[in-house]
DNA sequence: GGCTAACTCGCGATATATCGTGTTCCTGGA
DNA sequence: TCCAGGAACACGATATATCGCGAGTTAGCC
């Protein structure tokens, strides 16, 4: 993967952004991803130990201060900055750059495309794990072209059934706090649900 | 934005990967995305306070080692998921459930599409500036109460509900998988279970 | 029995810090 | 002058912890 910032870029970036005013950490995280845009989010991996190497080098003073750690330019910074200040145009152009760039392959990705189906694979595999008939539906499914078309009615067969379980949790579970929920209300609900599959199976033949 | 996890649902999960084997925080997070095929990645904000709950109702114990913090699950804890192990396959499916539906309405959302836009967006401005260029499964609380008795039978419509779920979805996959699955199966379905409910709070009142 | 105030919970956002990998840069010796 | 080895660097992954919001649940009062 191709780094946003060039090397020693971030750096002076940093350095730049706490001539500004202090900042923690976090608040550096956000600035910078304020500025390009929410695209490009330095992690903290990218940023704390940035921070503590220009500390060392005596640009930055570290301040604790409760959870937060507070950083703050020093005189040595500044005039380190100010040696480097024509440099800070073109590496917010590179940045700029790059971090449109990496929008345009995210753009292009799959990546999210196959999240349902890795659901329904996930779960097909705890089901067979468990002992249920798992329902192999989808695992031949190469393309991560998602059958949602091809299986909207079970999509919605499934919606369907989840509501319909919701509502009845709600309902029965009210009914059990404020007085007791007879073992008879349950026998009815399992014997009308076995009469309610049955008649579906018999449609489906 | 609807959670993955309903309403005390986690808690239990997290004492059953427990049971397993001790982990740390950050593994357990990874066991979580692992088993929903990396679609949901529950966030160090709902894992830690969470096991910090459960270690001080003195379901798990907490060891420091280094840079990680193990925790096992106690006799109490296992004595806890025993009594609620019947929960844990509806809330597999659950979670998938709503696994399923996050993934898709991420497919559909326009999400990522604006963010290069954004991107020039802010560079434009830094120029100018520059001056030129699911339900509900709870119960067990946490002061340990017994009141199993009430909720016996709810615990029973749970598997019932469950059951049911379980075996439509089986019957209605097969048959889509082979043939076609007519809307008009699912207007059925849903139509019978609207009686159903009907008919169950009737008997209620 | 009904209502609501208090409490619990899931979760993203906030906050910090280290480690390992792959790349780039720089320096000293051939 | 060239180039090899090491230092410096950007960054995702690893690791932990708290805060506050919104939604769900319960307990207690009437």
């Amino acid at each position: 993967m191709t780094p946003v910032f060039a090397h020693g870029n971030l750096r002076l970036y940093l350095l730049s952004l706490l001539a500004e005013s202090p900042r923690h950490g976090y608040e550096l995280i956000q600035a910078l991803s304020e500025r390009f845009g929410g695209t490009y989010s330095p992690s903290a991996g990218t940023i704390y130990p940035r921070l503590s190497k220009l500390e060392a080098e005596g640009l930055v003073t570290k301040t604790s201060d409760g959870r937060k750690t507070v950083y703050e330019i020093t005189d040595a910074g500044r005039a380190e900055l100010a040696a480097r200040e024509s440099e800070l145009g073109a590496i917010e152009d590179e940045v700029t750059d790059s971090v449109r760039r990496l929008a345009d392959e995210v753009r292009a990705g799959v990546n999210e495309a196959m999240r349902s189906l890795r659901a329904d694979l996930a779960s097909a595999a705890r089901e067979a794990k468990r002992g249920r008939p798992a329902d192999r539906e989808h695992t031949s499914d190469v393309h991560p072209t998602p059958r949602q078309d091809s299986n909207a009615a079970v999509r919605d067969a499934e919606v369907v059934l989840n509501d319909f379980r919701q509502q009845m949790r709600t309902d029965l579970r009210s009914r059990a706090a404020r007085g007791g929920l007879q073992d008879a209300v349950v026998a009815q609900l399992r014997h009308e649900l076995a009469q309610v599959r049955a008649n579906v199976l018999g449609t489906l033949k």
